[in-house]
DNA sequence: ACAAGAGATGCCAGCGCTGGCATATTTCCA
DNA sequence: TGGAAATATGCCAGCGCTGGCATCTCTTGT
């Protein structure tokens, strides 16, 4: 019998059960009106055959690509893995794929223009942007007017709160501040963020909301400009170490530049925590690596992305889901390590 | 004027031309039989109108979907957004996009199934696997009979060498353990990586070929099993610092586990690379920003990831191209930094 | 028992593009 | 300069699926 070399169509599915291809795509579809009985025959019969929906067949019909995208720009994207598990994770229970694409940071105009391209290239159904491009005020404009649907992960709210999840990282400062204060600490040294990242004026803020709550005077010579990168924690932390008074706690406001604060105070004598506590954000792999270990706040990126992508999925589906109903602001948690101790 | 709210088609263009349809089809896919002022008509045309082609129609007819998939399984993905990245800038200068697909290792079978049930569900045209999947004994066969084409980031040579790209591990291995030799020691401890990786045997009989060309008796006490772990790392220099007799150097096969002698000397009291040099391999963002920075090799994965991208797309499209004729073993590169040094 | 409505199913066109082949046009050599 | 070969172009079906609507089959209340 010369059995043609060919996967199983949705035809072939409705001959088996005697039904028509209509009746088939609807038990693909989740329709809900269909007989219980001819669900169940049909649902077999794909099963017996291994039937798997042709997805550009399906695409072409439907105007859909069953293809969510994922916008990211980062130099140094340790938590990429955690944000993609968590998308792909959330995407195969539902029939989706996750393609990426990295973007070159070459100025915000450019950046938009080379994510719609990427849009219309692909034909992706979604959209979930990561920080810093999310972060841009001009590209939620830009995608409402492209018609796609995109859930964004930053520390914005001029947005539509469907299109949003982020975490409460103005409160997580507070709380790793409030921390350092009760460690007895009151000249605490910040290092900022780039100043056009929405997240560096919440942390910041956090920081400023702790010393407003306890009543203290900040000494704002001790906030200092970094850009989230290495070197300009080190440089920071060296301004800081040839201080005449130098801080006793110096909190950054990532990991990376915190490990600059480290090298920069092994190099000015200055023994962590004994002679100053520092603390990052962001919890990378290596904040638990160092010596001492570092303090630092971990943000849910696993939960976070997965919450994305419901969101995302909901909004493409139309539904108006729980998922796009609830406040998406996820919860931090300060990760307490040696890198912070008591004042001497 | 109710100018419809639609994406040009290729008939638009052909309208507009004057020609059909299927020349237009011609001039995007690249056929060379189109008269010259046709295809510079029809490129005009297409830039005015700004026609994207459809891809899931182009997939539907043509049977393809110009989506290639990378399949991963790493927990700590440092180099991932690097290989993305090599993929991605090939993929776009070739119209095809990138759909990941980390899979939760629990065993080559499942592993295996997996990544065959992602194939069918995607339809993508061709498959990047990494190592540790890339390396699994089982995977060729089985991408071969599912006939997608493919192409393995891998240390592996069992396989047609037009399906694989990989580094000259051994041979960095030697040089490293070389530089060691050159600096006077002799008792180097080697931690090699998990036994059922096959980067873990050509990286010992790396350092197994330096002492051999040296001429050198290598003791094997000192080849310790490691897991590539950071704490895998930590335990074998806690066993080396134990020694009667300590090693004056320590070839860690990976950076994570060099990390971990670098704790491990530091509680024992060892100063790197006074007392004991030690190196890596991988050359981590952060192998640069440790204290002492760390000696290791760099692997220069956007490239690896770049001609892997060109070999599959030249697979893919039938092409016998210069890409998969050469020998895909790229050369890494020792990073020297401040953890080696001459003995004492 | 029957009409009205709700629920289940079927029919068919067409999504936008390319493959295979037929046809038209140009080129080139005897 | 004729005609074969090479090159350029066109025609049409059909890839596998879903949308819209028509049709058919069950409920349910009176």
């Amino acid at each position: 019998m010369a059995e043609i070399e060919r996967l199983p169509t949705i035809a072939d599915v409705a001959r088996a059960c005697g039904v028509s291809m209509r009746t088939v795509s609807r038990v693909i579809n989740g329709a809900r009106n269909v007989k219980p009985a001819t669900r169940v025959k049909i649902e077999q019969e794909i099963e017996r055959l291994k039937f798997r929906p042709n997805p550009q067949a399906r695409g072409l019909a439907a105007s859909r690509s069953y293809l969510l995208g994922l916008v990211y720009d980062m130099p140094n994207a340790l938590y990429l893995d955690t944000i993609q598990r968590g998308i792909t994770g959330t995407c195969r229970s539902s029939g989706y794929e996750l393609v990426i694409h990295p973007c070159e940071s070459t100025g915000s105009d450019t950046v938009i223009a080379d994510t719609l391209s990427f849009v219309r290239r692909s034909n992706i159904d979604g959209l979930i942007v990561l920080p810093p491009v999310s972060e841009m005020a001009a590209l939620p404009p830009a995608l409402d007017e492209a018609g796609v649907d995109y859930v964004l992960l930053a520390s914005v709210d001029l947005v539509d709160p469907v299109h949003l999840v982020r975490s409460a990282e103005r409160l997580a400062c507070e709380d790793m501040t409030r921390h350092l204060i009760e460690l007895g600490h009151r000249d605490i040294a910040f290092i900022s963020g780039p100043s056009d990242y929405r997240s560096t004026r919440e942390r910041l803020e956090g920081f400023r909301d702790a010393f407003r709550a306890a009543g203290l005077a900040l000494n704002e010579e001790l906030i200092l400009k970094g850009d989230y990168g290495y070197h300009s924690g080190y440089s920071a932390g060296n301004a800081l170490f040839s201080r005449r008074q130098k801080p006793t706690a110096i909190f950054a406001s990532n990991d990376e530049m915190a490990f600059g604060v480290f090298n920069a105070a092994a190099e000015a004598g200055m023994s962590v925590p004994n002679d100053v506590s520092v603390c990052g954000f962001d919890d990378v792999v290596f904040a638990e690596r160092t010596l001492p270990s570092l303090t630092t706040i971990r943000r849910p990126s696993l939960a976070m992305a997965s919450l994305a992508t419901e969101k995302l999925i909901a909004l493409i589906e139309g539904r108006d889901d729980v998922a796009n109903r609830m406040q998406a602001v996820v919860p931090l948690e300060l990760i307490l390590r040696n890198s912070t101790a008591a004042r001497r």
